[in-house]
DNA sequence: TGGTTAGTTGACAGTCTAGTCAACAATAAT
DNA sequence: ATTATTGTTGACTAGACTGTCAACTAACCA
């Protein structure tokens, strides 16, 4: 009963790619509603806040991004393809974006964590509950990979964690150089990371 | 001629320390003038804008940690024990800062870097500037490390790319999870990542 | 068809924003 | 002591900010 809407979502994917190419500080309430197409009092009818909204968006993106996820991570694929996979497709979405829009924009969540973490709690629990989630998938392939005898016998948690860390100083850097190549060959340090010496055959056939 | 100010300086530290704490975005000027104890009319004699003065203080910031680089990066200390020592200063300062403030506060070039950087190309500019001067740092005592013998031969440009994404990267986490505990084998990470497959005992010596 | 619920609207409040400026005060050099 | 110069001040603009609200409208259900 009532009318429905779709302003809520439209409200989120424009917040989303606003706050992503700026930041969370630069972008206000009625530039959101503006590209939404959402007047103001449309807004806080569906959220009680900017900072509320935010949250909504990063989660709602997160779900958009599962099914990318279990592809990429998918347990048909080789543990250590899956890790490869996903930095290289890391490396190829900076590109895409910094050709659309001119600049590397980097991790959202990643940047929104960057800037609000000690200033919107709410917002930084929800960065570190995404980034759990990313190291959840990571931690699984290096399980695997440990298993399958691809790397020596480690901790997954702990080098889950070293992974990670890897991938987001290499697109912080590749932000503040704008240059998405900076992430070229993020494949082959995390790799090296795993303490798989020589970067098999195998996994270097589908470089062009 | 003229009367003498350290208002400049003040302006600069109290910029730093408020951006540094929560975020550009976030702090205003009448903020920073107000910490500062100077009146905005003077911060518009030094200054040209908001952003100019994040630009000097950054650089300023920069300047007075100098003496601490040459310190942790000093030739007379073997190569890999400087890239550990900055590892755990790194970790110290973070453990400083959060007993003091209740937060984790990150990197202050990345920090701002990563807000900015799409935003911003002064302070883009800035940042990319001062972190090439530490990754200058690490390329060296990675180039001595490799003639000394203390690690297999690998190009230092790169392997000094790939220890500064680790170090920005844990920053972040860090500073996401608000815990510095996650800074405390960092060193260990880097070592492993310039392939010194068992942490050496003298290396580990000082770790109570 | 009528009632209930869901969603829309635009004007509004109050506060904060970066930045300006002309008059004023202190000091260093002559 | 005069003067040129350097720095200080606080009131001011003009716009942006988040968030509010009461009136209005559309659609679904019975």
């Amino acid at each position: 009963m009532g009318r429905t809407s779709d302003a809520r979502s439209k409200l989120l994917s424009a917040a989303l790619t606003l706050i992503w190419q700026s930041s969370y500080g630069a972008v206000g309430v009625d530039q959101i509603c503006e590209v939404a197409g959402v007047k103001k009092g449309s807004f806080y009818y569906f959220f009680a806040s900017k900072s509320e909204l935010a949250v909504a968006a990063y989660e709602s993106y997160w779900e958009s991004k599962v099914p990318d996820m279990e592809a990429i991570f998918s347990s048909e694929c080789p543990p250590l393809e899956r890790i490869e996979g996903f930095c290289r497709k890391g490396y190829q979405s900076q590109r895409e974006m910094f050709q659309r829009y001119g600049f590397v924009v980097g991790c959202p969540y990643a940047n929104v964590g960057s800037e609000l973490a000690t200033q919107d709690p709410r917002i930084r629990a929800k960065t570190q509950e995404i980034m759990e989630r990313i190291l959840a998938y990571l931690e699984q392939a290096i399980s695997d990979a440990v298993e399958v005898g691809d790397v020596e016998k480690l901790n997954p948690k702990e080098a889950a964690r070293q992974v990670y860390s890897v991938m987001l100083g290499a697109l912080l850097r590749a932000k503040v150089e704008n240059n998405p190549e900076v992430l070229a060959d993020l494949d082959r340090t995390v790799l090296r990371l795993l303490g798989v010496r020589q970067v098999s055959g195998l996994l270097t056939s589908r470089y062009e």
